[in-house]
DNA sequence: GTCTATAGCTTGATAGAC
DNA sequence: GTCTATCAAGCTATAGAC
Protein backbone atom coordinates (compact mmCIF):
# COMPACT_ATOMS: atom_id res chain seq x y z
CA UNK A 1 0.00 0.00 0.00
CA UNK A 2 1.64 3.08 1.35
CA UNK A 3 5.42 3.66 0.30
CA UNK A 4 8.14 2.91 2.58
CA UNK A 5 9.10 5.90 5.11
CA UNK A 6 12.61 6.89 5.34
CA UNK A 7 14.28 4.84 7.21
CA UNK A 8 15.40 6.06 10.49
CA UNK A 9 18.46 6.96 12.11
CA UNK A 10 19.98 3.83 14.41
CA UNK A 11 19.17 6.93 17.31
CA UNK A 12 15.89 7.07 16.78
CA UNK A 13 15.34 2.97 16.48
CA UNK A 14 16.50 3.14 19.77
CA UNK A 15 14.42 5.28 21.60
CA UNK A 16 11.45 4.38 19.75
CA UNK A 17 11.95 0.53 20.68
CA UNK A 18 13.02 1.47 24.29
CA UNK A 19 9.99 3.64 24.80
CA UNK A 20 7.58 0.65 23.31
CA UNK A 21 9.15 -2.12 25.38
CA UNK A 22 9.56 0.58 28.85
CA UNK A 23 5.77 0.89 28.45
CA UNK A 24 5.01 -2.54 28.07
CA UNK A 25 7.34 -4.44 30.78
CA UNK A 26 8.54 -1.35 32.85
CA UNK A 27 12.53 0.08 33.53
CA UNK A 28 13.68 -2.99 34.93
CA UNK A 29 11.53 -5.66 32.96
CA UNK A 30 13.45 -5.10 30.05
CA UNK A 31 17.32 -5.17 28.97
CA UNK A 32 19.88 -3.26 26.82
CA UNK A 33 19.93 -6.34 24.93
CA UNK A 34 15.81 -6.70 23.84
CA UNK A 35 16.23 -3.06 23.57
CA UNK A 36 18.91 -3.41 20.57
CA UNK A 37 18.27 -6.44 19.08
CA UNK A 38 14.52 -5.50 18.20
CA UNK A 39 16.00 -2.48 16.93
CA UNK A 40 18.57 -4.31 15.16
CA UNK A 41 21.55 -2.12 16.19
CA UNK A 42 24.42 -3.29 18.96
CA UNK A 43 24.07 -2.90 22.19
CA UNK A 44 27.15 -0.05 22.59
CA UNK A 45 25.50 2.37 20.61
CA UNK A 46 23.17 2.67 23.63
CA UNK A 47 26.20 4.06 25.54
CA UNK A 48 27.33 6.14 22.88
CA UNK A 49 24.33 7.79 22.36
CA UNK A 50 22.47 8.19 25.79
CA UNK A 51 25.88 7.28 28.10
CA UNK A 52 23.76 4.26 30.08
CA UNK A 53 20.48 2.79 30.26
CA UNK A 54 19.20 5.61 32.66
CA UNK A 55 20.46 7.86 29.95
CA UNK A 56 18.67 6.17 27.55
CA UNK A 57 15.66 6.28 29.69
CA UNK A 58 15.95 9.91 31.02
CA UNK A 59 16.15 11.12 27.13
CA UNK A 60 12.86 9.21 26.25
CA UNK A 61 11.19 10.84 28.67
CA UNK A 62 11.83 13.96 27.91
CA UNK A 63 11.56 13.85 24.98
CA UNK A 64 8.08 14.15 24.79
CA UNK A 65 7.19 15.45 27.81
CA UNK A 66 8.58 18.30 26.02
CA UNK A 67 6.40 18.09 23.42
CA UNK A 68 2.93 17.57 25.53
CA UNK A 69 3.96 20.59 28.04
CA UNK A 70 4.25 22.89 25.27
CA UNK A 71 0.84 21.86 23.79
CA UNK A 72 -0.97 21.84 27.09
CA UNK A 73 0.23 24.90 27.96
CA UNK A 74 -0.85 26.67 24.55
CA UNK A 75 -4.32 24.74 25.54
CA UNK A 76 -4.71 26.74 28.63
CA UNK A 77 -3.68 29.91 26.84
CA UNK A 78 -6.30 29.13 24.66
CA UNK A 79 -8.83 28.86 27.22
CA UNK A 80 -7.71 31.53 29.39
CA UNK A 81 -7.76 34.34 26.08
CA UNK A 82 -11.82 33.00 26.04
CA UNK A 83 -12.40 34.24 29.34
CA UNK A 84 -10.39 34.45 32.86
CA UNK A 85 -11.02 33.54 34.90
CA UNK A 86 -11.78 30.05 32.95
CA UNK A 87 -14.70 27.55 33.66
CA UNK A 88 -13.23 24.65 35.77
CA UNK A 89 -14.54 22.67 32.92
CA UNK A 90 -12.52 24.33 30.17
CA UNK A 91 -9.81 24.18 32.52
CA UNK A 92 -9.84 20.39 33.10
CA UNK A 93 -10.22 19.69 29.01
CA UNK A 94 -6.92 22.06 28.36
CA UNK A 95 -5.24 19.49 30.35
CA UNK A 96 -6.41 16.62 29.37
CA UNK A 97 -7.37 17.01 25.62
CA UNK A 98 -3.71 17.14 23.89
CA UNK A 99 -3.01 14.09 25.35
CA UNK A 100 -6.38 12.35 23.70
CA UNK A 101 -5.35 14.32 20.76
CA UNK A 102 -1.81 12.63 20.45
CA UNK A 103 -3.19 9.10 21.85
CA UNK A 104 -5.56 9.16 18.86
CA UNK A 105 -3.27 11.28 16.24
CA UNK A 106 -1.84 9.43 13.27
CA UNK A 107 1.59 8.38 15.68
CA UNK A 108 0.48 5.48 17.50
CA UNK A 109 3.33 5.47 19.32
CA UNK A 110 2.88 8.22 22.06
CA UNK A 111 0.19 5.72 23.33
CA UNK A 112 3.50 3.60 24.62
CA UNK A 113 4.49 7.23 26.55
CA UNK A 114 1.91 7.20 27.90
CA UNK A 115 1.34 3.79 29.45
CA UNK A 116 5.16 4.21 30.48
CA UNK A 117 4.09 7.39 32.50
CA UNK A 118 1.00 5.27 34.31
CA UNK A 119 3.15 3.39 35.77
CA UNK A 120 6.37 6.16 36.61
CA UNK A 121 2.95 8.12 38.44
CA UNK A 122 2.39 5.09 40.55
CA UNK A 123 5.86 4.09 41.20
CA UNK A 124 6.57 4.73 45.07
CA UNK A 125 10.23 5.13 44.67
CA UNK A 126 11.18 7.50 42.32
CA UNK A 127 7.81 8.19 40.33
CA UNK A 128 7.02 11.06 42.35
CA UNK A 129 10.09 13.14 41.88
CA UNK A 130 9.84 12.06 37.98
CA UNK A 131 6.78 13.25 37.27
CA UNK A 132 7.57 16.30 39.07
CA UNK A 133 10.78 16.93 37.49
CA UNK A 134 8.96 16.54 33.96
CA UNK A 135 5.35 17.70 34.47
CA UNK A 136 4.91 20.49 37.98
CA UNK A 137 6.24 23.62 36.85
CA UNK A 138 3.08 22.72 33.56
CA UNK A 139 1.19 22.02 36.36
CA UNK A 140 1.73 24.73 38.53
CA UNK A 141 0.15 26.67 35.59
CA UNK A 142 -3.12 24.70 35.77
CA UNK A 143 -3.38 24.78 39.66
CA UNK A 144 -3.30 28.72 39.24
CA UNK A 145 -5.84 28.86 36.96
CA UNK A 146 -7.90 27.09 38.71
CA UNK A 147 -7.20 28.62 41.71
CA UNK A 148 -8.71 31.52 40.06
CA UNK A 149 -11.76 29.65 38.67
CA UNK A 150 -12.43 28.48 42.26
CA UNK A 151 -12.11 31.55 44.45
CA UNK A 152 -13.33 30.39 47.90
CA UNK A 153 -11.23 27.17 47.92
CA UNK A 154 -8.61 26.10 49.82
CA UNK A 155 -5.40 25.28 48.58
CA UNK A 156 -5.04 22.44 49.81
CA UNK A 157 -8.18 20.97 48.34
CA UNK A 158 -7.65 22.15 44.95
CA UNK A 159 -3.97 19.97 45.27
CA UNK A 160 -6.15 16.81 46.16
CA UNK A 161 -8.07 17.44 43.73
CA UNK A 162 -5.47 17.74 41.29
CA UNK A 163 -4.27 14.28 42.72
CA UNK A 164 -7.41 12.66 42.21
CA UNK A 165 -7.81 13.84 38.32
CA UNK A 166 -3.65 12.75 38.12
CA UNK A 167 -5.01 9.15 38.90
CA UNK A 168 -7.88 9.04 37.72
CA UNK A 169 -5.92 10.04 33.91
CA UNK A 170 -3.15 7.93 34.68
CA UNK A 171 -4.71 4.80 34.98
CA UNK A 172 -6.54 5.66 31.78
CA UNK A 173 -3.68 5.98 30.02
CA UNK A 174 -2.65 2.94 31.46
CA UNK A 175 -5.06 0.67 28.60
CA UNK A 176 -4.79 -2.34 30.80
CA UNK A 177 -7.69 -4.00 29.67
CA UNK A 178 -9.53 -4.49 32.95
CA UNK A 179 -12.42 -2.32 32.59
CA UNK A 180 -12.83 -4.63 29.35
CA UNK A 181 -12.76 -8.30 31.65
CA UNK A 182 -14.96 -6.33 34.44
CA UNK A 183 -17.71 -4.90 32.21
CA UNK A 184 -17.84 -8.53 30.64
CA UNK A 185 -16.88 -6.08 26.95
CA UNK A 186 -18.79 -3.22 26.94
CA UNK A 187 -16.08 -1.29 27.78
CA UNK A 188 -12.69 -1.34 26.61
CA UNK A 189 -9.92 0.39 28.26
CA UNK A 190 -8.51 1.60 25.12
CA UNK A 191 -11.44 3.73 23.76
CA UNK A 192 -9.61 6.85 24.77
CA UNK A 193 -12.81 9.19 23.55
CA UNK A 194 -15.31 7.75 25.20
CA UNK A 195 -13.68 7.39 28.65
CA UNK A 196 -12.34 11.51 27.90
CA UNK A 197 -15.62 12.27 27.22
CA UNK A 198 -16.67 11.27 30.95
CA UNK A 199 -13.86 12.15 32.83
CA UNK A 200 -13.56 16.03 32.12
CA UNK A 201 -17.36 16.19 33.71
CA UNK A 202 -16.65 13.39 36.15
CA UNK A 203 -13.66 15.27 37.21
CA UNK A 204 -15.16 19.12 37.54
CA UNK A 205 -17.78 17.46 39.42
CA UNK A 206 -15.27 16.61 41.91
CA UNK A 207 -13.35 19.89 42.13
CA UNK A 208 -16.74 21.55 42.27
CA UNK A 209 -18.28 19.73 45.20
CA UNK A 210 -14.61 19.75 47.13
CA UNK A 211 -13.63 23.40 45.95
CA UNK A 212 -16.96 25.41 45.35
CA UNK A 213 -18.15 28.20 48.37
CA UNK A 214 -21.80 27.53 48.25
CA UNK A 215 -21.66 23.63 49.26
CA UNK A 216 -19.33 23.68 52.04
CA UNK A 217 -18.13 20.00 52.47
CA UNK A 218 -18.49 18.49 55.74
CA UNK A 219 -14.85 18.20 56.84
CA UNK A 220 -14.56 21.73 57.24
CA UNK A 221 -18.57 22.65 58.75
CA UNK A 222 -16.60 22.63 62.60
CA UNK A 223 -13.91 25.48 61.05
CA UNK A 224 -16.71 27.59 59.99
CA UNK A 225 -19.14 27.69 62.51
CA UNK B 1 11.06 0.20 74.85
CA UNK B 2 8.36 -2.78 74.35
CA UNK B 3 9.56 -6.41 74.11
CA UNK B 4 11.00 -8.46 71.52
CA UNK B 5 8.02 -9.76 69.66
CA UNK B 6 8.07 -13.52 69.02
CA UNK B 7 10.12 -14.47 66.20
CA UNK B 8 8.17 -14.94 62.94
CA UNK B 9 8.88 -18.06 61.03
CA UNK B 10 11.08 -18.25 57.98
CA UNK B 11 8.27 -18.12 55.35
CA UNK B 12 6.75 -15.22 56.88
CA UNK B 13 10.01 -13.08 56.97
CA UNK B 14 10.14 -14.09 53.35
CA UNK B 15 7.30 -13.28 52.65
CA UNK B 16 6.97 -9.78 54.68
CA UNK B 17 10.12 -8.83 53.50
CA UNK B 18 9.35 -9.87 49.49
CA UNK B 19 6.19 -7.58 49.75
CA UNK B 20 8.33 -4.55 51.36
CA UNK B 21 11.09 -4.74 48.33
CA UNK B 22 8.40 -5.65 45.75
CA UNK B 23 6.11 -2.59 46.88
CA UNK B 24 9.00 -0.52 46.73
CA UNK B 25 10.88 -1.42 43.33
CA UNK B 26 8.39 -3.70 41.38
CA UNK B 27 8.78 -7.13 40.84
CA UNK B 28 11.40 -7.15 38.14
CA UNK B 29 13.31 -4.51 40.33
CA UNK B 30 13.89 -7.32 43.37
CA UNK B 31 15.82 -10.34 43.36
CA UNK B 32 15.25 -13.18 45.20
CA UNK B 33 18.88 -13.03 46.82
CA UNK B 34 17.80 -9.52 47.96
CA UNK B 35 14.67 -10.69 49.09
CA UNK B 36 16.49 -13.80 51.18
CA UNK B 37 19.22 -12.08 52.45
CA UNK B 38 17.45 -9.28 54.38
CA UNK B 39 14.82 -12.12 55.42
CA UNK B 40 17.98 -13.91 56.64
CA UNK B 41 17.63 -17.17 55.03
CA UNK B 42 18.44 -18.57 52.02
CA UNK B 43 17.40 -18.29 48.64
CA UNK B 44 16.95 -21.84 48.45
CA UNK B 45 13.98 -21.71 50.82
CA UNK B 46 11.78 -19.80 48.11
CA UNK B 47 11.57 -22.78 45.87
CA UNK B 48 10.98 -24.82 49.09
CA UNK B 49 8.02 -22.75 50.81
CA UNK B 50 6.88 -20.83 46.84
CA UNK B 51 7.60 -22.79 44.32
CA UNK B 52 9.38 -20.08 42.41
CA UNK B 53 10.09 -16.19 42.18
CA UNK B 54 6.01 -15.94 40.62
CA UNK B 55 4.72 -18.24 43.34
CA UNK B 56 6.38 -15.73 46.04
CA UNK B 57 4.59 -12.72 44.36
CA UNK B 58 1.32 -14.39 43.77
CA UNK B 59 0.98 -15.74 47.47
CA UNK B 60 1.82 -12.37 48.73
CA UNK B 61 -0.96 -10.89 46.37
CA UNK B 62 -3.63 -13.20 47.51
CA UNK B 63 -2.84 -13.38 51.36
CA UNK B 64 -3.99 -9.93 51.87
CA UNK B 65 -6.59 -9.68 48.65
CA UNK B 66 -8.52 -12.23 50.85
CA UNK B 67 -8.39 -10.43 53.92
CA UNK B 68 -9.28 -6.96 52.64
CA UNK B 69 -12.51 -8.41 50.00
CA UNK B 70 -13.71 -9.75 53.19
CA UNK B 71 -13.50 -6.49 55.19
CA UNK B 72 -15.11 -4.68 52.35
CA UNK B 73 -18.06 -7.14 51.13
CA UNK B 74 -18.45 -6.97 55.13
CA UNK B 75 -18.84 -2.68 54.90
CA UNK B 76 -21.04 -3.31 52.14
CA UNK B 77 -23.34 -5.74 53.82
CA UNK B 78 -23.61 -3.21 56.46
CA UNK B 79 -24.71 0.15 54.46
CA UNK B 80 -27.20 -2.07 52.39
CA UNK B 81 -28.27 -3.51 55.81
CA UNK B 82 -29.07 0.35 56.59
CA UNK B 83 -30.68 1.46 53.64
CA UNK B 84 -31.75 -0.47 50.35
CA UNK B 85 -30.58 1.02 47.52
CA UNK B 86 -28.04 2.53 49.72
CA UNK B 87 -26.74 6.41 49.10
CA UNK B 88 -23.85 6.46 46.78
CA UNK B 89 -21.81 7.97 49.28
CA UNK B 90 -22.22 5.28 51.55
CA UNK B 91 -20.90 2.89 49.13
CA UNK B 92 -17.92 5.17 48.22
CA UNK B 93 -16.97 4.82 51.46
CA UNK B 94 -17.74 1.49 52.18
CA UNK B 95 -15.16 0.44 49.13
CA UNK B 96 -12.43 3.03 50.35
CA UNK B 97 -12.66 2.74 54.08
CA UNK B 98 -11.49 -0.82 54.36
CA UNK B 99 -8.37 0.68 52.80
CA UNK B 100 -8.01 3.22 55.25
CA UNK B 101 -8.58 1.09 58.16
CA UNK B 102 -5.93 -1.05 57.50
CA UNK B 103 -3.52 1.56 55.97
CA UNK B 104 -3.37 3.39 59.38
CA UNK B 105 -3.87 0.56 61.96
CA UNK B 106 -0.77 -0.72 63.84
CA UNK B 107 0.10 -2.99 61.11
CA UNK B 108 1.98 -0.47 59.26
CA UNK B 109 2.72 -3.46 56.72
CA UNK B 110 -0.19 -3.19 54.90
CA UNK B 111 0.76 0.46 53.28
CA UNK B 112 3.47 -1.75 51.53
CA UNK B 113 0.58 -3.99 50.31
CA UNK B 114 -1.31 -0.89 48.60
CA UNK B 115 1.82 0.73 47.33
CA UNK B 116 2.26 -2.51 45.42
CA UNK B 117 -1.50 -2.65 44.43
CA UNK B 118 -1.22 0.74 42.79
CA UNK B 119 1.44 -0.45 40.33
CA UNK B 120 0.10 -3.50 39.35
CA UNK B 121 -3.07 -1.63 38.54
CA UNK B 122 -1.36 0.64 36.33
CA UNK B 123 0.94 -2.50 34.78
CA UNK B 124 -0.44 -2.58 30.92
CA UNK B 125 0.98 -6.11 30.60
CA UNK B 126 -0.67 -8.59 33.58
CA UNK B 127 -1.80 -5.60 35.42
CA UNK B 128 -5.28 -5.62 34.58
CA UNK B 129 -5.40 -9.42 34.46
CA UNK B 130 -3.85 -9.59 37.68
CA UNK B 131 -6.89 -7.07 39.81
CA UNK B 132 -9.39 -8.82 37.96
CA UNK B 133 -8.45 -11.98 39.51
CA UNK B 134 -8.24 -11.07 43.05
CA UNK B 135 -10.49 -8.36 43.08
CA UNK B 136 -13.15 -8.16 40.25
CA UNK B 137 -15.64 -10.40 42.59
CA UNK B 138 -15.99 -8.10 44.88
CA UNK B 139 -15.97 -5.19 42.46
CA UNK B 140 -19.14 -6.36 41.15
CA UNK B 141 -21.20 -6.77 44.40
CA UNK B 142 -20.47 -2.72 44.50
CA UNK B 143 -21.06 -2.10 41.03
CA UNK B 144 -24.59 -3.97 41.81
CA UNK B 145 -25.33 -1.52 44.40
CA UNK B 146 -24.43 1.59 42.66
CA UNK B 147 -26.39 0.65 40.06
CA UNK B 148 -29.77 0.22 42.16
CA UNK B 149 -28.31 3.85 43.56
CA UNK B 150 -28.37 5.35 40.34
CA UNK B 151 -31.29 3.83 38.43
CA UNK B 152 -30.85 5.79 35.86
CA UNK B 153 -27.60 5.13 34.79
CA UNK B 154 -26.67 4.18 31.77
CA UNK B 155 -24.33 0.86 32.79
CA UNK B 156 -21.27 1.74 30.64
CA UNK B 157 -20.83 5.38 32.62
CA UNK B 158 -21.04 3.02 36.21
CA UNK B 159 -18.17 1.35 35.12
CA UNK B 160 -16.19 4.32 33.63
CA UNK B 161 -16.69 5.90 36.94
CA UNK B 162 -15.53 3.19 38.65
CA UNK B 163 -12.35 3.28 36.67
CA UNK B 164 -11.76 6.79 37.69
CA UNK B 165 -12.43 5.81 41.55
CA UNK B 166 -9.79 3.32 40.88
CA UNK B 167 -7.26 5.55 39.49
CA UNK B 168 -7.74 7.92 42.35
CA UNK B 169 -7.55 5.53 44.95
CA UNK B 170 -4.56 3.20 43.78
CA UNK B 171 -2.13 6.56 42.71
CA UNK B 172 -3.17 7.74 46.82
CA UNK B 173 -1.82 4.31 48.53
CA UNK B 174 0.80 4.62 45.87
CA UNK B 175 2.44 7.09 48.16
CA UNK B 176 4.61 8.75 45.83
CA UNK B 177 5.16 12.15 47.95
CA UNK B 178 4.75 14.00 44.49
CA UNK B 179 2.25 15.69 45.89
CA UNK B 180 4.39 17.33 48.98
CA UNK B 181 6.52 18.60 46.24
CA UNK B 182 3.84 20.31 43.93
CA UNK B 183 2.45 21.71 47.06
CA UNK B 184 5.36 22.89 48.24
CA UNK B 185 5.06 20.44 51.55
CA UNK B 186 1.43 21.92 51.91
CA UNK B 187 0.04 18.05 51.14
CA UNK B 188 1.38 14.70 52.71
CA UNK B 189 0.78 12.36 50.28
CA UNK B 190 0.82 9.65 53.52
CA UNK B 191 -1.63 11.46 54.98
CA UNK B 192 -4.26 8.99 53.71
CA UNK B 193 -6.86 10.35 56.33
CA UNK B 194 -6.93 14.22 54.40
CA UNK B 195 -7.13 12.39 51.48
CA UNK B 196 -9.41 9.92 52.07
CA UNK B 197 -11.90 12.61 53.23
CA UNK B 198 -11.54 14.45 49.99
CA UNK B 199 -11.84 11.21 47.86
CA UNK B 200 -15.22 10.08 48.76
CA UNK B 201 -16.69 13.32 48.21
CA UNK B 202 -15.04 14.10 44.93
CA UNK B 203 -16.06 10.74 43.64
CA UNK B 204 -19.15 10.68 44.62
CA UNK B 205 -19.69 14.31 42.85
CA UNK B 206 -18.64 12.34 39.93
CA UNK B 207 -20.64 9.69 39.83
CA UNK B 208 -23.71 11.92 40.28
CA UNK B 209 -22.52 14.09 37.49
CA UNK B 210 -22.09 11.06 35.23
CA UNK B 211 -24.93 8.63 36.24
CA UNK B 212 -27.78 10.80 37.77
CA UNK B 213 -30.85 11.33 35.58
CA UNK B 214 -31.51 14.94 36.91
CA UNK B 215 -28.79 16.34 34.79
CA UNK B 216 -27.89 14.17 31.74
CA UNK B 217 -24.29 14.70 30.92
CA UNK B 218 -24.06 16.51 27.09
CA UNK B 219 -22.49 13.65 25.30
CA UNK B 220 -26.41 12.26 25.78
CA UNK B 221 -28.11 14.68 24.56
CA UNK B 222 -28.36 14.10 21.05
CA UNK B 223 -29.35 10.55 21.75
CA UNK B 224 -32.36 11.59 24.31
CA UNK B 225 -33.25 14.50 21.73
C1' DG C 1 13.22 -27.68 56.88
C1' DT C 2 17.44 -25.79 55.91
C1' DC C 3 21.67 -25.41 53.78
C1' DT C 4 25.85 -25.82 50.34
C1' DA C 5 27.16 -25.71 45.88
C1' DT C 6 26.68 -24.88 41.38
C1' DA C 7 24.71 -25.03 36.65
C1' DG C 8 23.50 -22.16 33.03
C1' DC C 9 22.29 -17.75 31.62
C1' DT C 10 21.74 -12.75 31.36
C1' DT C 11 22.91 -8.35 32.80
C1' DG C 12 25.08 -3.29 32.13
C1' DA C 13 29.15 -1.51 30.84
C1' DT C 14 33.25 -0.74 28.19
C1' DA C 15 37.99 -1.13 25.85
C1' DG C 16 39.57 -1.04 21.55
C1' DA C 17 39.52 -2.21 16.41
C1' DC C 18 37.81 -0.29 12.27
C1' DG D 1 29.58 5.89 14.26
C1' DT D 2 29.58 1.13 14.56
C1' DC D 3 31.04 -3.33 15.82
C1' DT D 4 33.60 -7.36 18.27
C1' DA D 5 34.83 -9.22 22.35
C1' DT D 6 34.83 -9.52 26.94
C1' DC D 7 34.42 -8.62 32.00
C1' DA D 8 32.66 -9.00 36.49
C1' DA D 9 28.58 -9.43 38.55
C1' DG D 10 24.22 -10.83 39.10
C1' DC D 11 20.25 -13.77 38.17
C1' DT D 12 16.68 -18.03 38.88
C1' DA D 13 16.49 -22.54 39.67
C1' DT D 14 17.76 -26.88 41.56
C1' DA D 15 20.24 -31.28 42.99
C1' DG D 16 21.59 -33.28 46.90
C1' DA D 17 23.73 -33.36 51.77
C1' DC D 18 22.25 -32.99 56.41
Amino acid sequence: MAAKKPRKTRKERIIEVAERLFAKRGYDGVSLRQITREAGVDVALVKYYFGSKQGLFDALLKRRADILNRERSEALDRVLERSNPAPVEDIIDAFTHPILNEIVGEDDTWRHYFGLLAQINNNPEWGGMTMSRYFDPLVRRFIDALRDALPDADEVDIYWCYHFLSGALTLTFADTKRIDALSNGLCHSSDFESVHKRMVPFITAGFKAICEGESRPPWRAKENT
